[in-house]
RNA sequence: CGGGGUGUAGCGCAGUUGGUAGCGCACUACGUUCGGGACGUAGGGGCCGUGUGUUCGAGUCACAUCACCCCGACCA
């Protein structure tokens, strides 16, 4: 497994971004950091979109839309949410622009300039606290519990496609409770739902656990997190979920009466996933032959290529091919028939490769004259020829059956890729083949940047579902409860 | 923000000592093909990133500037 990855490339990052441009998904705008994505690099999005829609509902969230722009002084009311992202913010100054004396085209007015500068949203937990003061007033407004899809931007000194865009498009929870324990329930509630969208839809193994401090979000008490390995044994944080007490609550005052007629601040969580879950599905699955979809999140699960010579034969392959999409549409399979009819079907099979489509059927006149149809599977890159009748239920079961595979490959991966290790020396050797390590640490910042100074090795969070055996630092050799996770990461 | 690299047709690139811009793919038309990325013929497409210099003359030289990529710093 790890022979493969280094055979697609020495430099990861570099086949990452041909697979990216030859799959067509995105491409680089004249914007600074931005990207474009295309329609079916999209399509992609809007399906996880729509599952974990679903599921956010299904745990009692509400969507709402709160503003692009907000307010500069905004920002600066929590300390360590300002400190965390006054560095990369985009501003605007002005609200007008107008002809240049010179003729040379337009310029910001200077007489425009805006009293107060606006930020462009990197994160909405300000703007939303501050209408959150508005809605909640009592212990029966709570728990308030919203969910905001919406673009953001940062302005970060390095981009990277998909990982670390500039602007990007995700999802932020933002919710509010009356409870310490009930923000921390709904802290871990929304942490699972991510884990298991990206364990059961995805087929991306992930590791839950806690960020520590110097990695926790600006402004949170806690920073929960799902770590998915990438195929070339880097860690990229696929989501978080974040515990933030009631520190935004004091910094936007936003009080409750309790039951007893208390006045108290409430409590609050912030959750987000993000497009760079789009990158991850490429790095956690791709092949040379292009992306690798999970059926649950293919836009088109199946697809059809007519095979024929001629118009007389297409006009005559084309209603054999609707009906075999219409018997797997029945059996709840998305079926896209390519009966363009410029491209030869070699070209199809490549490109439909390329963009992951899990399964792709092929029917010519030797099938349709023996009933039979080719069937093959994006994963395995197998095919076989099997009768027409029950074709259907064939697919479907390809379908699990290929989730099933990818997810079990890519767990295998990881654990082949993770490993324990007790000794510093042992730690920097095996750092430099990727993977997980997991390592006693003394809990000491300090350590840990010391640790990351020296190996790039970062703690990527403090397990949650692994079982606690006491040891030793590996650095200082003081006392550790548990051994934590590092790796390299995006 | 530092180090390195690249900007020439939609994409990928060539362009010599400065002399009026080329290749492959894609595109358009026609024909032959068609069960794993077809071929022939004929076409269309360019302010050479942008600006200022040097020069009789700049894709080519100089300076500036902008953008992108890679490596750092940085980063939920």
């Amino acid at each position: 497994m790890a022979k493969e990855v280094t055979s697609r490339a020495e430099n990861y990052s570099q086949w990452y971004q041909d697979l990216v441009i030859k799959a067509n998904l995105a491409e680089n705008s004249a914007v600074r950091g931005c990207m474009v994505i295309k329609p079916h690099g999209y399509a992609i999005w809007e399906r996880m979109q729509r599952i974990l829609d679903d599921m956010f509902k299904a745990t009692g969230h509400q969507n709402a839309y709160f503003p692009l722009l907000i307010p500069k002084s905004f920002l600066s009311r929590e300390a360590d949410h300002v400190e965390g992202f006054a560095k990369e913010c985009a501003v605007v100054t002005h609200y007008r622009l107008k002809n240049a004396d010179d003729g040379s085209g337009v310029v910001v007015d200077p007489d425009a300039r805006l009293e107060e500068e606006l930020i462009i949203r990197p994160t909405s937990e300000t703007i939303i606290w501050n209408t959150y003061k508005n809605w909640i007033h009592s212990y029966r407004d709570l728990p308030l519990l919203c969910n905001q899809w919406a673009n953001v931007m940062r302005w970060e000194m390095r981009t990277r496609l998909f990982l670390r865009t500039a602007e990007f498009l995700w999802q932020e929870g933002h919710t509010a409770h009356a409870t310490a324990e009930e923000a921390q329930e709904e802290t871990v509630r929304m942490l699972n739902v991510y884990a298991e969208f990206a364990e059961k839809y995805m087929a991306i193994p992930v590791l839950k656990g806690v960020k520590t401090a110097s990695e926790r979000f600006a402004g949170a008490v806690d920073t929960y997190c799902i770590e998915a390995m990438m195929q070339d044994g880097k860690a990229l944080q696929a989501g978080t979920s974040h515990f933030l007490g009631q520190n935004f609550a004091k910094a936007f005052d936003v009080k409750f009466t309790g039951k007893n007629g208390e006045l108290d601040y409430v409590w609050a969580t912030s959750w987000g996933v993000s497009t760079r879950l789009i990158g991850a599905l490429i790095m956690a699955h791709s092949d040379d032959n292009g992306l690798v979809l999970p059926p649950k999140i293919a836009p088109v699960q199946a697809v059809i290529v007519p095979i024929f010579k001629g118009d007389d034969e297409f006009q005559q392959m084309k209603p054999h091919c609707q009906t075999i999409a219409n018997k797997l549409r029945q059996a709840g399979v998305t079926v896209k028939i390519d009966d363009r009819d410029n491209l030869r079907s070699g070209f199809k099979f490549a490109e439909h490769e390329l963009q992951g489509i899990p399964v792709r059927l092929a029917l010519g006149p030797r099938d349709v004259q023996n009933g039979t149809v080719e069937v093959a599977r994006r994963d395995t890159l197998s095919k076989e020829t099997i009768p027409q009748e029950g074709v259907e239920q064939h697919v479907a079961a390809l379908l699990d059956d290929i989730q099933n595979s990818i997810y079990n490959k890519a767990l295998q991966f990881r654990e082949s890729n993770t490993l324990c290790v007790d000794t510093y020396e042992e730690f920097k050797q095996k750092i430099e083949n990727g993977g997980f390590i997991m390592a006693h640490w003394d809990g000491t910042a300090e350590t840990e940047s010391r640790i990351k100074e020296e190996t790039k090795a970062t703690i990527r969070c403090i397990p949650l579902d692994e079982v606690k055996t006491a040891g030793k630092c590996m650095v200082t050799g003081k006392p550790s409860a548990q051994r934590v996770v590092f790796a390299r990461n995006y």
